[in-house]
DNA sequence: GTCTATATTTGGATAGAC
DNA sequence: GTCTATCCAAATATAGAC
């Protein structure tokens, strides 16, 4: 091994150190293949063994990534939620707030349809015994703040009623997609108008104050 | 025995047998310590040995009273459907179209949010391996006809779009309340503004045609 | 780090006596 | 209809060799 001389341990190692790199390689593979199964068996289908499968290993080795199952439950939650930060950030944001409520209402709805295993796990939680690391936690607050709370402000929308509002229509939206018209475009069709809905009612209360 | 004279044998015999009758009892029995359970350990937390267990037998004995778990499952599912008829046909109900369209929504978000299991098991069906039989989904269809498309029409909506609008808005209610805040009324508050909303919205595309 | 072997638990379902 | 005794399968996780 050329490393001998490199005196990173095991993962406790500089960040940029070739074990550690790997190891952190390994991992993003084990994810990714965790997402795989759990869009194709659904998120309660995701089995150590499978998972092992599928990365080429047996079962046992992938406790040298990760401590326990929960540990990857709650690493997908954190990267799903990063995934749709990302998402939200690579958009050519329009300056327009009817614009700006309708691009974001079509990010969430369609992000949560396209993937609903994915939505499952990050805004039903619905896994029998998984509760997010406060680490996970901090990372979907983070996002609720980049892509709710900070764009509504700018159209200004601050009224925190009219944010659970506006969260409301979206997970509806999305959970009716996925349990009643899976695969098709029934409530993807309703996203505009609800915006639309949403807006002229932010507005109207505001004009009343 | 004194029934040596009665000739239904087994499950087969006329409705009103007493032992058609006692059996019918002790289903009901079954079902409704598989709803404790599915309450107080969640829905995939339900297992034939514990249910056999709350109700005083061993779990073999269950199957003289269901086929399978899922078949358990089949009958909550139509059970849960014809609770909420119920519920909705014990309303007093309102003639003016606002109080009407309040009124339904809030029965439908606060049914949900009494029982988390009990919508998921309704509305977001993520149970691993189960479908609704036909029969039961037969009941789901009734409930949806009397309980939203029926009184909509009383009030002069019937366009489809505007009843699945209604639809994403009540169960984005009920979802986000039971995910993100249970046991508060951080949505529950919303239910009437979000009536309005709806009801606003639905005259003004009415006017607009 | 990866493996084989295995402990341990759990859960659905069936066989067959009573 | 109910029981005891089991079967069978699946799943998480650990021990210990290499």
């Amino acid at each position: 091994m050329l490393e001998t001389a490199n005196n990173d341990r095991q993962t406790g190692g500089p960040a940029g150190g070739r074990r550690a790199r790997r190891h952190a390689e390994t991992r993003a593979e084990i994810l990714e293949a965790a997402w795989e199964i759990a869009r194709s068996e659904g998120l309660a289908g995701l089995t150590m063994r499978d998972l092992a499968k599928r990365v080429g290993m047996r079962a046992p080795s992938l406790y040298s990534y990760f401590a326990s199952k929960h540990e990857i439950y709650d690493a997908m939650f954190a990267q799903g939620y990063r995934q749709l930060m990302e998402r939200w950030e690579a958009l050519d944001l329009p300056d327009d707030p009817h614009d700006l409520a309708l691009v974001a209402m079509r990010l969430f709805v369609e992000f949560a349809v396209e993937d609903p295993a994915r939505h499952q796990l990050l805004f039903q939680r619905t896994v029998p015994g998984f509760e997010p690391s406060t680490e996970s936690w901090a990372v979907a607050q983070e996002m609720y703040q980049r892509t709710l709370v900070a764009p509504m402000a700018a159209i200004g929308i601050t009224d925190p009623h009219l944010l659970d509002l506006a969260t409301a229509l979206g997970t509806g939206l999305a959970d009716q997609q996925i349990s009643n018209d899976p695969g098709g475009d029934r409530w993807l069709r309703l996203i505009d108008e609800s915006a639309e809905m949403f807006l002229t009612h932010a507005r109207s209360r505001k004009r009343r104050r």
